[in-house]
DNA sequence: GGAGGCCTCGGAAGG
DNA sequence: CGAGGCCTCC
C-alpha cells in the first residue's frame, strides 16, 4: 500500500493517513479531492479494517461506482464490501431492515418527485383548495423543506411561527396538506426521497438499539461532497459517529451550489464547533487547469463575503488568455462557438470528448445543438427527459410496484385504467370516496366484495376483479420468476405491449423499443450473480427477483446511464458539470439576468451562491476557456436585449481577451453595478429589471433571424397572406394590440381562422 | 374516454 | 416558444 502514496502531494498524503478522529479536509477544485477520498478507503482497508466497516457517502451514484472500482483497483475485490453510496441509497437499505420498528414493511415503495407533486394535487383537490394557490410544486418544496430541516407535519401545525407565516402568504392550509400528505404516504407504505433521511435519523433517534448496531457497523465514516449536506444528513452522520468519532468530511465552501435545495453551509461550521478537537487540512494545489485559469477562478470568488480563505494555486504552464465571444443573438452565439470547436478540433486534432459547452438553463440547449449539427460534430445533452422519466416506462414500472406493494397508491391510480379496461374516472372517484369514508387503501376497497357491490355497477365490478387477480397472480409469480421473465410476462400479460404496438408512428415505435431496452437491462441485471442473501432482503432466493431490480433502480437518474459512443462534445447545465473536467470548456450566455439569473439577484446570498455556480463552471476547464455572451437572446418567445454578466467583468482583465470592436458600454467604469444587500433587501425594482424588456419592434425586425414574416404593424384588413400550413387566404379583421394581436384570416383551404399573429407566420403576398 | 384547442407559465437538480 | 393542464366536443 505504501506504494501508493507517492501518487500523492504532501497535504494529500496527510490528510489520506490521519485515519482516526475526527476531520475535515477543505478542497480545491481541481486540487485531487476524490483522489484523497478514495485513497484513504483504500488505505483503512489496507490496514486491516473490514470494508463492512466503513461508511462513505456521496452526492452521486456515479461518484460512488467510480470510486468503488478505483478503490477495488487498489486494494482489489475484498473492498466490494465498503457500504458506499449515496445518502439516499444507503439509508434506503439500511430502512428496508429497520422500517418496522415505525411501521414500513420490507417493500416500501420510494416515491419520486412526480408522485409525490401528484399526491399532492390529488390531495388539494380532495380538499377542494385551489391549485393556483396550493401549486404542487410549491407545497413539496415547502414539506421537503420541513423535513430536512426535521421539522415534522404534527410540529408544523402547532408551531405558531409557521402558521403566521403561511396565513401571512395566503396558504393557511399549507400545514394540512403536510400532515395528510405525511399519512397518505404512509398508508401507502411508501417513503419519498426525503423520507429515507429523516426516517433514518427518527429511527436512530428512538431506538438505542439500533443506533447501538450502527454505530459497532459503520467504524469508519467519509463524507463526499460535505458542502452540499443538509440539516438532517448532517444530524445522521453526527449520531452514527457519536461513538467512535472516525469521522471524515471532504468538501469545498467555494463549490456549494444547492442552497436553494436545502444544502447547508453551516453544517461546516457545525463540524467545527461539534469536533473541537478535529484536524483541518487544506488542499490548495490544483492539478487541473493552467495558471491563467485558476488565477482568474481566484479573482471571481474573492467577490463573495462568506467564504473559507484557502489560495489555490497551481504548477501548470500559463496558458492562454480566457477569450470572451459576443454574438448579436443566441442562434449566433451557437454558431460561433460550434465554429469555434470546429477550429480547435482542426489545428490541435482534438477529439470531440475535449470539449464541453456549459449553460446556466437547459433551454439554452438549443442553439448550441443546431450550430453543431450543421457542422456536422457529434454532441450528448446531459439532462433533459430521463429514461425512468418516460410515461411507458413509469406505466410498467407501476405495474412493478403494485405486483410489490399493493398499498402503492400512485402506482395504481396511474394503471388501475391503462392500458384502458372500462375503470374510468367516476369508478376511481368512488373508490377514492370510500377509502376517505373509513376504507384503507384502494387496494383493499377493490378487494372488498361487500364494499364494491354497494359501489359499483357489476359490470365495473367484474372488471376491477379481473384487474386485482391479474396483479394478484404477479405477485404470486414473484417467488417463482426471476426479474426478467416476469417483467416480460407482466409487459405482455398486462396489455401495456399490446397498446403501445397498435401505434404506428415513429414515437410509437420508439416507445415499445424502450420496454424492450428495459426488458434488456432486466435480463442483463439477472444474468449477474445474486448478492448475499442476507444482504439483499428478498429472503433468500438464489435468483434476482423483481424487487431486486426495483431496489436497484429506484434510486437510479439518467446521469447514471453511458453512452456507448463517448467522443461527443458534452452539453450540460453548471450544476451537471460539478465534478468533472474538460480540456476545452465554453461556458455560455454570460448575461445578466441569466447568468447570474434574474431569481438570484434580490439577495446577497443568492447572488454569491450564483457567483460560486460560475466559479464551479470556470474551474471544469484544464486548457482553454471561452466565455461568451449573446446581446439578444429569445427567452419565452420573446426576444429581448442583453447585457453582458457582471462576471465576466469581475475576472481581473489581464487574463481575459476580449472581442476585438469595442462597443463595450458595460465595461467602462463608471457602469454602476447593483450590489443587493440582504441588510438592505429591495425584492422589486432593480436597476437591471430596466434592462431587460421586449426591444422595439424595429430593432427586432433588424435582428430576428427570419425577418420575412409579418408582424401586427405590417398587416391591413384585406390583405392577401400565406400560412405555413392553411395556404393562401385573405385578413377579414384585426383585433388587439401587441403580442396579443389577433387576425381573422378566409383560407380557401379551410376557411375562417383566428390566428394570433406572433405565432402564426404569415407572409404578405399582396 | 380520447383528441384537439386554449390558456398559463416558465430556475438550477441530487436521490 | 413549448410543455402541461383543462375544457370541450365527438
Amino acid at each position: 500500500m505504501d506504494k501508493f502514496l507517492k501518487d500523492l502531494n504532501e497535504a494529500q498524503q496527510q490528510a489520506v493517513l490521519q485515519a482516526d478522529g475526527p476531520m475535515m479536509v477543505i478542497a480545491g477544485a481541481g486540487s485531487g479531492k476524490t483522489r484523497v477520498l478514495t485513497y484513504k478507503v483504500a488505505w483503512l482497508i489496507s490496514k486491516g479494517i473490514d470494508p463492512f466497516h466503513i461508511l462513505a457517502l456521496t452526492f452521486t451514484n456515479k461518484a460512488a461506482r467510480e470510486m468503488k472500482e478505483r478503490i477495488v483497483q487498489l486494494v482489489g475485490a475484498d473492498a466490494r464490501n465498503l457500504w458506499m453510496g449515496t445518502f439516499h441509497a444507503i439509508f434506503a437499505r439500511i430502512l428496508r431492515i429497520e422500517g418496522h420498528r415505525i411501521g414500513y414493511p420490507s417493500n416500501f415503495t420510494i416515491y419520486d418527485t412526480d408522485d409525490s407533486k401528484n399526491l399532492i394535487k390529488t390531495i388539494v383537490k380532495e380538499q377542494s383548495l385551489d391549485p393556483k394557490v396550493y401549486q404542487p410544486n410549491n407545497v413539496l418544496g415547502r414539506i421537503s423543506a420541513c423535513k430536512t430541516n426535521l421539522i415534522t407535519a404534527q410540529e408544523y401545525v402547532e408551531n405558531t411561527n409557521l402558521t403566521t407565516q403561511d396565513k401571512l402568504a395566503a396558504r393557511p392550509e399549507m400545514g394540512k396538506l403536510y400532515l395528510l400528505y405525511q399519512q397518505r404516504c404512509f398508508k401507502a407504505s411508501a417513503m419519498d426521497f426525503d423520507d429515507l433521511l429523516t426516517n433514518t435519523y427518527i429511527i436512530l433517534r428512538d431506538f438505542p438499539d439500533a443506533l447501538y448496531k450502527y454505530q459497532q457497523k459503520f467504524k469508519y465514516i467519509l463524507v463526499d461532497e460535505y458542502q452540499d449536506t443538509n440539516h438532517v444528513q448532517y444530524q445522521i452522520i453526527k449520531s452514527l459517529a457519536a461513538n467512535n468519532e472516525n469521522i471524515c468530511v471532504v468538501g469545498d465552501d467555494a463549490q456549494s451550489i444547492y442552497g436553494f435545495r436545502g444544502a447547508n453551509i453551516q453544517n461546516i461550521f457545525s463540524f467545527k464547533f461539534d469536533y473541537p478537537d478535529h484536524k483541518l487540512f487544506k488542499l490548495e494545489q490544483n492539478y487541473r487547469s493552467t495558471q491563467t485559469i485558476v488565477k482568474a477562478a481566484n479573482s471571481i470568488i474573492v467577490n463573495n463575503k462568506d467564504q473559507i480563505f484557502k489560495e489555490i494555486w497551481t504548477d501548470n504552464e500559463i496558458g492562454n488568455r480566457i477569450r470572451v465571444l459576443r454574438a448579436p443573438s443566441d442562434n449566433a452565439e451557437g454558431n460561433l462557438v460550434a465554429a469555434s470547436i470546429f477550429e480547435n478540433k482542426m489545428n490541435f486534432q482534438l477529439p470531440n470528448k475535449a470539449f464541453t459547452i456549459l449553460y446556466r438553463t437547459n433551454s439554452q440547449s438549443r442553439a448550441m445543438e443546431e450550430a453543431l449539427r450543421k457542422l456536422n460534430i457529434p454532441y450528448r445533452i446531459y439532462g433533459g427527459l430521463s429514461f425512468y422519466k418516460r410515461k411507458e416506462i413509469k406505466d410498467l414500472l407501476a405495474y412493478f410496484r403494485l405486483a410489490i406493494n399493493h398499498n402503492d397508491e400512485e402506482a395504481l391510480v396511474r394503471i388501475i385504467n391503462y392500458p384502458a379496461r372500462g375503470i374510468g374516472k367516476t369508478s376511481l372517484e368512488k373508490l377514492t370516496v370510500a377509502v376517505g369514508n373509513g376504507g384503507n387503501s384502494i387496494w383493499e376497497v377493490i378487494n372488498d366484495s361487500n364494499m364494491l357491490h354497494g359501489l359499483v355497477n357489476s359490470g365495473t365490478m367484474l372488471k376491477i376483479n379481473e384487474f386485482a387477480t391479474m396483479i394478484k397472480s404477479f405477485t404470486v409469480m414473484h417467488g417463482s420468476k426471476d426479474a426478467y421473465e416476469l417483467g416480460r410476462h407482466i409487459a405482455v400479460s398486462s396489455g401495456i405491449l399490446r397498446d403501445l404496438d397498435e401505434d404506428k408512428t415513429p414515437e410509437g415505435v420508439n416507445r415499445v423499443d424502450n420496454i424492450q431496452e428495459l426488458l434488456n437491462a432486466m435480463r442483463e441485471f439477472c444474468e449477474k450473480q445474486p448478492d448475499l442473501p442476507q444482504e439483499n432482503g428478498n429472503g433468500g432466493s438464489t435468483f434476482r427477483t423483481l424487487t431486486d431490480f426495483m431496489l436497484e433502480i429506484a434510486l437510479l437518474t439518467d446521469a447514471d446511464t453511458e453512452d456507448d459512443d463517448n467522443n461527443k462534445v458534452s452539453l450540460m447545465t453548471v450544476h451537471q458539470a460539478k465534478g468533472l473536467e474538460f480540456p476545452y470548456v465554453f461556458v455560455v450566455g454570460l448575461e445578466e439576468n441569466l447568468f447570474p439569473s434574474f431569481q438570484s439577484l434580490a439577495s446577497r446570498a443568492d447572488l454569491e451562491e450564483e457567483r460560486r455556480l460560475f466559479y464551479v463552471a470556470v474551474t471544469r476547464a484544464q486548457q482553454r476557456l471561452y466565455l461568451s455572451y449573446a446581446e439578444n437572446r429569445y427567452r419565452w418567445g420573446d426576444l429581448m436585449m442583453c447585457e453582458p454578466s457582471r462576471f465576466i467583468e469581475e475576472i481581473d482583465p489581464k487574463y481575459l481577451e476580449m472581442p476585438s470592436t469595442a462597443k463595450f458600454s458595460r465595461f467602462q467604469p463608471h457602469s454602476p453595478k447593483f450590489v443587493p444587500d440582504d441588510a438592505a433587501r429591495i425584492p422589486v425594482s432593480l436597476p437591471h429589471l430596466i434592462n431587460f424588456k421586449p426591444i422595439q419592434e424595429s430593432a427586432r425586425k433588424a435582428v430576428a433571424d427570419d425577418p420575412g414574416f409579418a408582424s401586427q404593424g405590417d398587416l391591413q384588413t384585406g390583405m392577401e397572406v400565406e400560412h405555413d400550413r392553411f395556404g393562401r387566404g385573405k385578413v377579414i379583421s384585426l383585433e388587439g394590440i401587441g403580442p396579443n394581436c389577433k387576425a381573422t384570416v378566409f383560407f380557401k383551404s379551410v376557411g375562417q381562422k383566428q390566428l394570433l399573429v406572433k405565432f402564426a407566420k404569415l407572409k404578405i403576398i399582396g
